[in-house]
DNA sequence: CGCCGATTTGAAATTGGTCAAACGGCGTGG
DNA sequence: CCACGCCGTTTGACCAATTTCAAATCGGCG
């Protein structure tokens, strides 16, 4: 373990949890390694545990029985995640798949062991709605913004979203290490259209493009085109 | 009030509560009565309440700067629904708007009493929590298809899904009322191609389709196009 | 230097949306 | 009781956005 107990204060859930209880919790979680590329759990597995990022960055998509792909959700450090066998009970079924984007570890908490814990400390489930009300309402925006709007918004909205998340701010703009095509499945697209979307941006100056790179040069104008101000 | 405190059991969220709570969610409630058409609350408004649907019809959706609707979910009743404020308080926004779909009444709960009587009954959350995991899969799966399935599919879940929530089995089929307009909004698409897609089911025997009303003769020719099996 | 995966780009195909117009069933007022 | 008008629906024609497919190019890394 390369944390301390109270660095699970940093989770949201725990933010109010007592030194005994954090023990606790521990007690009842192993950690996991996991490499870029690895799944930590699919969908479908039974959700025995419930994960909390402790490096790296983790990914949860959804496959289609054809075997397309899409984005629900980005994992940072200290996020809690895969919470549902705490609520459904352990043998609930994982409605998602998680993959490492990067070389990760997490600490897998028993789902049995936190649904009874939350019988008795009103602070945990309490934590654990705040987590599940402001998803509901992420996705049901995102949900409003595929079925409303087009391309170009979507994949703008995505690049700002990474920005809040995971921009790392560098001299001229905030860097971005995704590849076109995880950013089309985050926006419900493909990585052409991504592409196509994003040169032409690059020609007015709003970013710059690498390989899996993307660097926000002026995100002002991204805001504007997210809004369907611009066009 | 034309029920009974007993009558409250039907909600799942307050299938364990004791004599005792019953009453006292009552009496932190009022009932509220709304005409179709008109809107119980929007978008944006203070979470004040909690509500739960008595009887009636009541649909949940999001509206876009242009004014563009998604439908993100109906209600129908003994389901609770709007339960926001009482995990984030009672000033929150609400993220959806809610308009009834026919003559409905519902109880208001004061999202505060709520959210303080959850600190003390486990159940209460518990079932909550039930309640939003349940939706998150709901709303997640949604999402999936509208990134990855063609509209036809998208068409058949959503006639699917409303079979299994509020379809009257008649002599031939399943009886559904509801406009093509509304069925564009759940499957997010235009109440144009609803009416070609449906039109052409009709021709094929799937469907029969009337003025704001669809009996759906054959679900599992259904099944089979919202898997994509069938072209 | 050579290879592999990521990216770009063009051209063609397709899906689904838009708009306008006509249709049709049903309730209501004369 | 019937005609009118409303509103939901259908349908055609056209069009725009986006996907698909193929091929070329780029950028690192071993």
């Amino acid at each position: 373990m390369d944390f301390s107990p109270k660095d699970l204060r940093q989770v949201i859930v725990f933010k109010d949890a007592t030194d005994d209880d954090l023990e606790q919790v521990l007690s009842h979680s192993i950690t996991r390694s996991i490499e870029e590329g690895e799944f930590l759990f699919f969908q479908g597995d039974p959700a025995t545990y419930a994960y909390v990022l402790t490096s790296g960055q983790v990914k949860l998509l959804q496959t289609n029985p054809s075997g397309q792909q899409v984005n629900l959700r980005t994992i940072y450090p200290w996020e809690m995640f895969a919470a549902l066998g705490s609520v459904r009970g352990p043998s609930a079924a994982y409605p998602v798949t998680a993959q490492a984007l990067e070389n990760s570890t997490a600490l897998a908490m028993k789902s049995l062991f936190l649904k009874e814990m939350m019988q008795t400390r009103p602070y945990l489930a309490a934590g654990l709605m705040q987590l599940m009300t402001s998803y509901i309402q992420e996705i049901q925006s995102r949900y409003r913004e595929l079925a409303t709007e087009r391309v170009e918004q979507r994949i703008a909205r995505a690049l700002l979203r990474l920005t809040s998340q995971s921009g790392q701010k560098v001299d001229k703009g905030i860097e971005l290490s995704f590849s076109r095509q995880d950013v089309a499945e985050m926006s419900g697209t493909t990585l052409y259209t991504v592409s196509r979307v994003m040169a032409e941006w690059e020609r007015q100056g709003l970013v710059q493009l690498g390989r899996e790179q993307i660097r926000i040069i002026n995100p002002h104008g991204l805001v504007k085109i997210a809004e369907g101000l611009e066009k």
